[in-house]
DNA sequence: AATTAAATTGGCAATAATGCCAAATAGCCA
DNA sequence: TGGCTATTTGGCATTATTGCCAATTTAATT
């Protein structure tokens, strides 16, 4: 009867998936950052103020979708994104937010 | 010291949020069947194979986010994308996919 | 008015995500 | 080796998300 067999639900599972793994702020600033260029742990942890431990972990999760790259040289991790289509996503966000934004507008006056 | 200033931190939750709202298999399924045309929830409710208040929850919360619109006509609510670049996730979570694939078959031989 | 159908809302239990601390690991250098 | 720095991992409390059921709302039909 219904659509989601098995098959199509892990299909979606997959993709939203990666979709989660953007879906934190702090996640968003690491990957708008690495759009500017690769970055060691250090550094995002210094500009983002958390615990080393929660950056690594946010890190993580993004390597872990797929979407950064992690390159150890020395005593410190460098990331890089690793697809660059990622970042297409802030594009369509903030036409969203626009959209969003206008409405406001008129319901305000 | 930190650049995660509470301006920076607004502008990125903001965004994060449209993104949540898509961070969900079943919401993704059912922005792929509105990329097709507008649906009424108790035709999604049906390819869902879920509960009608789980249906309704879901396209709330993309409601909320401004990537769908409902039309009340009669007993049934119609649903429809608002901004379509939405889709642009699908094609670049693929490219994400497909290179993890790869990766994959390397790693396996 | 009563019934029925479609959808939303409230409530709640189960599960997942988050972020800190502490501890462990890895690589450098004296 | 010992100490130091960078990072990751384990553990855990807090918070958020999810999905079902029950109850409510809205609109059509008899």
């Amino acid at each position: 009867e219904s659509d989601m067999d098995p098959k199509t639900q892990a299909k979606f599972e997959l993709r939203a998936k990666i979709i989660k793994a953007m879906a934190h702020p702090t996640r968003l600033f690491i990957v708008d950052e690495l759009s500017k260029g690769e970055k060691c742990v250090c550094e995002l942890t210094r500009m983002i103020g958390a615990d080393t431990s929660t950056v690594s972990k946010h890190l993580s999760v993004l390597k872990n979708a797929g979407i950064v790259q992690d390159d150890k040289r020395g005593l410190q991790v460098f990331y890089k994104l690793k697809i660059s289509c990622i970042l297409n996503f802030f594009t369509c966000v903030e036409s969203v937010l626009k959209s969003n934004a206008r409405e406001q507008m008129e319901l305000t006056g």
